[in-house]
DNA sequence: AATTATACATACAACCATGGATGTATAATA
DNA sequence: TATTATACATCCATGGTTGTATGTATAATT
């Protein structure tokens, strides 16, 4: 009725979003119809197709408010903050690991893009998306077990991008059997014993930092 | 038309089965409509009716056909096949392994449960049940976790329960990858080094049998 | 051989959901 | 202050899907 200013605007829109979490959350995406969406939200489907292009743009517009942040968050650890490889890799587990289990909004969106969307039509690009994430974090995960391995003169029984993949299978399984199990179990701990596990396992060994080099 | 022979029925409900899973695999599960999979099946929406009893049925349907055996398969290393808990371990988790990276079938149904359906409504029932054969699963690796311990007097870092959600989470993780990657890595060798890894990570150690304990 | 149940095909009614068009009141702008 | 663009709300037409009801030819049964 009344037309807002600019901030209203913007509130409305993330209201918006708010309230697709909450429908896709409930009735999945597919079954969640725009009307749906805009009665939790208290508005119309106007102001849907206003500030959205239609379903598939509201629910990236969704994903990206919780996969930005963590994105960058995750591009923290270059090299410059932790120079050691198996700290880093560490670092980086640890902090997505306590991202996803502290962060309620992260929990659920991540539930809604694992168990309440089809990747179908228009929606594989998500999951290409997702894809090309995982595999430049498996590349980074890879380089840094390369250069451990030759820190250490360790000979791994996998190759490094092996052992990424492998990790980094751990990590997701980690995430994803969390979140199914609504949470029952200590994420963060576990993560991180099961991952120095898996290194150590691999004949890394940790606490062994590398030579401290650049000290002035 | 004809009325068909009642080998000729069952040979109609599988195709709507197959046609099923093509259609889900191809357009989503809630995308797809019972009209696209009769006419993928060169029937019509009667014989769907007829042999089920929506969607719903047919999808449960679908999953059967692949879940019933593999369940029965990973039944099948109780205790009396193979005594030692730690082989056993590893060869439940390698048996379900190349069963998926063999069977063309279980892979694409695999795909359709992750990716191309959403869990709510009456599909939760399905994640219900598969959450339940995931606990099932964990309790075992936990048990045979417990008895390795005990057998080789080791102490882990973490509760036979920490330990087998981990390494199921591994296990999970692995599947998914490989079938999100569309299988470009050795699902079974990478799996095995990764089990072995993680587990004599854990502290416990591989290729020592339990004590031959009862030999007369 | 007559009947019955089976295994579908076809027809029907009803219901959303979608997208676009249009309306509209007000902030922003000049 | 007049105008314009904004930020929605409302309306309309369309199609696609579902469940059911009904039709029907034939295999199975007696």
């Amino acid at each position: 009725m009344v037309r807002r200013t600019k901030e209203d605007a913007i509130a409305t829109r993330n209201g918006l979003i708010d309230a697709a979490e909450k429908v896709f959350y409930d009735k999945g995406v597919s079954r969640a119809s725009l009307s749906d969406i805009a009665l939790a939200a208290g508005t119309t489907r106007g102001a849907i197709y206003w500030h959205f292009k239609d379903k598939v743009d509201l629910f990236n517009a969704m994903m990206d408010r919780v996969t930005l942040p963590l994105e960058q968050g995750y591009g923290e650890f270059e090299a410059s903050v932790c120079p050691d490889p198996l700290q880093r890799l560490r670092a980086v587990m640890a902090l997505v690991l306590e991202s996803v289990a502290s962060d309620e909004r992260t929990r659920r969106v991540f539930e809604i893009a694992m168990h309440k969307v089809e990747y179908v039509g228009e929606l594989v690009a998500v999951r290409e998306r997702h894809l090309a994430a995982s595999d430049g974090f498996i590349r980074q995960l890879a380089r840094d077990f390369e250069l451990a391995a030759q820190a250490q003169h360790a000979a791994m029984p996998l190759s490094p991008m092996g052992a990424a993949m492998g990790l980094h299978a751990l990590f997701d399984g980690l995430i994803q059997n969390w979140i199914l199990s609504n949470g029952v179990f200590d994420l963060v701990g576990i993560g991180r014993v099961c991952t120095d596990a898996f290194i150590s396992g691999l004949g890394l060994r940790l606490g062994v930092p590398a030579p401290a080099a650049n000290r002035p």
